[in-house]
DNA sequence: GTCGTGACTAGCC
DNA sequence: CGGCTAGCCACGA
C-alpha cells in the first residue's frame, strides 16, 4: 500500500475510544495539512478492518462525512462508542470528543 | 505526462 | 445559517 495511506491510518489507530478525529487533523498528523482529501481517498480504498477505526474520522465541520459501509452505519457505531449524533448527521458536542493530535 | 475522481475545507454570498 | 465555488492532494487509467 502507498506509505501515505500507511500513515493515515496508524494515525486513526491512535484515536482513543469515545473520540473522534477530522479528516484535516489527519492530513496534519501525516504532514499534508492540505491533503484532507487525499486522507478520505485512503480510508475509503482501504478500510483495513477492525483494526483501523475509520468511523471515528468525520468532518471538520463535525458532519459525520462518508463511510464504505454507509452514514447510517457509520453513525450507529459512534453512538455504540458513546458518541450522540445529532440532526443533519452532526457530532454532538464536536468541539469537546474532537481529539487533536500532539504535533 | 495529463485527466478525472472523491469518505474534504475554507471562503464568499 | 444554508448553499455554491474554487483550491488541494493522492491514485489509477
Amino acid at each position: 500500500m502507498s506509505d501515505f495511506a500507511e500513515q493515515v491510518w496508524q494515525a486513526v489507530r491512535r484515536v482513543p475510544r469515545g473520540r473522534v478525529t477530522t479528516y484535516a487533523w489527519l492530513a496534519r498528523a501525516v504532514g499534508r495539512p492540505k491533503a484532507a482529501r487525499a486522507v478520505g481517498n485512503a480510508l475509503n480504498h482501504n478500510p483495513n478492518a477492525p483494526k483501523t477505526p475509520c468511523h471515528r474520522v468525520v468532518r471538520s465541520d463535525g458532519q459525520i462525512g462518508g463511510y464504505a459501509h454507509g452514514q447510517a452505519a457509520k453513525a450507529r457505531i459512534l453512538t455504540q462508542e458513546g458518541i450522540r449524533i445529532g440532526k443533519k448527521n452532526k457530532v454532538d458536542n464536536f468541539r469537546q470528543i474532537c481529539y487533536k493530535f500532539p504535533r
